[in-house]
DNA sequence: CTGAAAGCGCTTACAG
DNA sequence: CTGAAAGCGCTTACAG
C-alpha cells in the first residue's frame, strides 16, 4: 500500500559512503570531513530522506515525543496550555502527543499505557479527578519521567506546575468583602477536584477573617460547564433568594450563571455579582465584562515542559513545585 | 536513566514459551492452544508488559498513529474537532498526534515532516492559508494517505471533509435581507483563506438576488481574533458610519465587534446587528446572544477520521468530498 | 500447535 | 576520518 520509504541505505549508496557515515553526519556526531558531510547532505536532500524515528528510538532508547494528558481538550484553558506546551516542546526538538482523559480515571490509564507503548520520553499530566498515589505507579515502574500540572495529587511526590488555588480563593474573598457582598454562593465543579477544594478554602479563609454576618450560604458542586452553571444558579437562588454574589468554579460556569440570572430577570453585576476563574479571552467582552481570576495557562504549559525536559535529562534531583500566583481581574460583574 | 523495559523476551521466559508464541498470542494470530494462551496472558499481566510499538511498527510497517494538523489549536472550533478526532480514532485503536501549524506554511511543512518521521499511518489536515498543490507533495511521495478538512485547496485532489461555506454565506445574506439590513460590512479573516472567500461570495450572491440599494460597503480582512474584530469594527464604522450590520468571519471576531460597539456607545442588535460563524458554545450566553452559523466541527472531525481510515485500508479509491450543510442559529444580535 | 531465525532502519562502540 | 557489524524489540514466513 505504502511506497517503500527512502532509508539511510539509499542515501549511503547515493552518496557513495557507508550507512554509519550517513548516521554520523545526520546526527552531527564523530569527525566527518566537510566534503563527505556535504555529499551526504546533498544525497539526503535529493532523495527527500526523512529518518525513521521509530528505528532511531528503538536502537538508541532516546525518544523525542512528549505526552500531554489533559482533562478536557476542548476547554480553552487546556487548549491554551497545550498550544504553549507544543510550541516550547517543538523548539527543543520534541513532538507533542496530546490526549484527552475526559476526566475519567479509566481512560487516563488507557491513554498513559498507549503512550508508553509509543515510547514517549515523558509525560505532562493534569490528573483526572480521583487520581491518587497509585494512579501513576505504572510510570514509575516503567521509569518514564512525568510532571503533573494544574491538578495535583495531595499525597504524591512528583514535579508539579500549577497555580495557587488557595490564594486565588483568597483574592476573590477579599474582593467580595471590599465590595460589601454578604450572601455568597460557590457553584460548579467536581467535589473531588482538589483545585475546587482549595479555592473554596481560600474563599472561606478570607471571609472568615472578618467579624461580620458574611457567610457562604451554599456550596453547590456540579458539572464545570455552562449548563452546570445555569442549573446551579437556578437552584441556588431558589434555596437562598438573598444571594448577592455567585463565585463560579470557572468562567464556563459563570457564563451559565449570566444566562440563568437573565432568565430570572436579575441584572448581573447589579442585583447579583458573578465572579469566575480562568479569564478566558472572551470574558472581557461579555455583558457585563466578567470579574475573574487570571491563571496563566500558557505559562503553566511552558514551565511544565521545562520541568519535564530537566527531569528527562536528570531523573535524580528533588521534586520541584511551581505555583504561579493568580491575579484578580476586576471588571463589571462585581 | 530509564529502567530497562519489560520486553517480549521476559514474558516468553516467564511463560516458558518462545517469543514467537508470545507475539502470536498478543496479536491474536495463528493457532495457539488455550492453555498456552492463558499462560502468556498471565505472564504479560504479571510483568506489566506494554509492547514496544516502535518495534512493531518498524517490523510490520503498520502504524496506529494518526496525525492531526490544525491552524490554531487554541481556537475552540479546532479543539472541538480535535476532541472528536481523538475519540473516534481511539475507538479504532489509533492514537492521535496533534500539531499546530499556526496557519504558517513553513511550520506546517516542518510538522508534517516530523510526523512522517514518527511513522504516522495517515494525516488529517486543515490546510494553512496559502497552501496549494505542491504543499502536500511530500505526502504523496512518501505514500502517506491524508484527508483535508475544514480548509480545502482549490486545485488539489484529495479527500475533503468540511462544510459548505458558500451556503453559509447565503444563509447569512438571506437572513439579513429578511430583517431589512442595508449597509453591510464583512470583517475579519485572512484574505487567502478560501473559506472566507466562499462565505463572502455566498453573502454577495444572496444579497445580489434582490433588486435594491443593499450593498456590501466594506470588506475588511484582518486577524480572525477578538482583537482583530475590535479593530475592524472601529475602522469600519469610521469609514462607513451608516453600517447597520457586521458580518464577522467567526465568533471570535464577533465578540470583538461587541466590545467595539460597546465602546462606541452603540447597542449591539439594536443600532448595529452582528452575526458570526462557528456557534462556539459561549455565544448563546453573550449579551445579546449571538446570531451565528453552526458548522458542526465535531461531525467534521468524526467524518474525517472515517475517511482517513478508509483511505489507509484502500488508497486506490476515488477521492471523496463531504460538505456538511451549515445551519443558521438566530438569536438576539440581529 | 510451537519455535528458530531473518530482518525492519537505525545507532554505536570498535577497528583500521 | 570512515566502515563493518552487532543489536534495539518486535513480526512473520517457514519448518517441524
Amino acid at each position: 500500500m505504502r511506497k517503500p520509504r527512502v532509508s539511510i541505505k539509499q542515501v549511503a549508496k547515493h552518496a557513495g559512503v557507508s550507512i554509519a557515515t550517513v548516521s554520523h553526519v545526520l546526527n552531527n556526531k564523530g569527525n566527518i570531513s566537510d566534503a563527505t558531510r556535504k555529499q551526504v547532505r546533498d544525497a539526503a536532500q535529493d532523495l527527500g530522506f526523512i529518518p525513521n524515528r521509530n528505528a532511531s528510538r528503538l536502537r538508541s532508547g532516546q525518544s523525542l515525543l512528549i505526552g500531554l494528558v489533559v482533562n478536557d481538550i476542548s476547554n480553552p484553558f487546556f487548549s491554551e496550555l497545550a498550544a504553549d506546551v507544543e510550541a516550547v516542546a517543538a523548539d527543543a526538538g520534541y513532538l507533542s502527543v496530546m490526549a484527552n482523559s475526559r476526566d475519567s480515571l479509566e481512560r487516563q490509564k488507557t491513554v498513559i499505557e498507549t503512550m508508553i507503548g509509543q515510547g514517549v520520553a515523558g509525560f505532562i499530566i493534569s490528573a483526572a479527578s480521583g487520581s491518587d498515589e497509585t494512579t501513576f505507579e505504572v510510570l514509575k515502574e516503567h521509569g518514564v519521567p512525568f510532571v503533573l500540572c494544574v491538578r495535583d495529587i495531595a499525597t504524591y511526590a512528583a514535579d508539579f506546575v500549577g497555580f495557587d488555588n488557595f490564594q486565588a480563593g483568597v483574592l476573590v474573598g477579599r474582593h467580595l468583602l471590599e465590595r460589601g457582598y454578604r450572601d455568597i454562593c460557590f457553584i460548579g465543579g467536581d467535589q473531588r477536584n482538589i483545585n475546587r477544594t482549595d479555592r473554596l478554602n481560600g474563599l472561606l479563609h478570607a471571609l472568615g477573617q472578618q467579624e461580620s454576618g458574611i457567610c457562604i450560604h451554599l456550596d453547590m458542586p456540579g458539572p464545570a460547564t455552562q449548563k452546570g452553571g445555569f442549573e446551579a444558579t437556578l437552584s441556588s437562588l431558589k434555596r437562598a433568594p438573598r444571594t448577592d454574589a455567585l463565585v463560579c468554579f470557572n468562567d464556563y460556569v459563570a457564563i451559565g450563571a449570566y444566562e440563568a440570572l437573565y432568565k430570572l430577570g436579575k441584572r448581573t453585576g447589579v442585583d447579583v455579582a458573578v465572579i469566575g476563574f480562568d479569564n478566558v479571552p472572551e470574558s472581557a467582552a461579555w455583558n457585563p465584562p466578567l470579574t475573574t481570576v487570571e491563571l496563566f495557562p500558557r505559562t503553566i504549559g511552558r514551565r511544565a515542559v521545562i520541568a519535564l525536559l530537566a527531569r528527562i535529562t536528570d531523573n535524580g534531583s528533588a521534586f520541584e513545585r511551581v505555583q504561579l500566583p493568580p491575579s484578580l481581574v476586576v471588571r463589571g460583574s462585581t
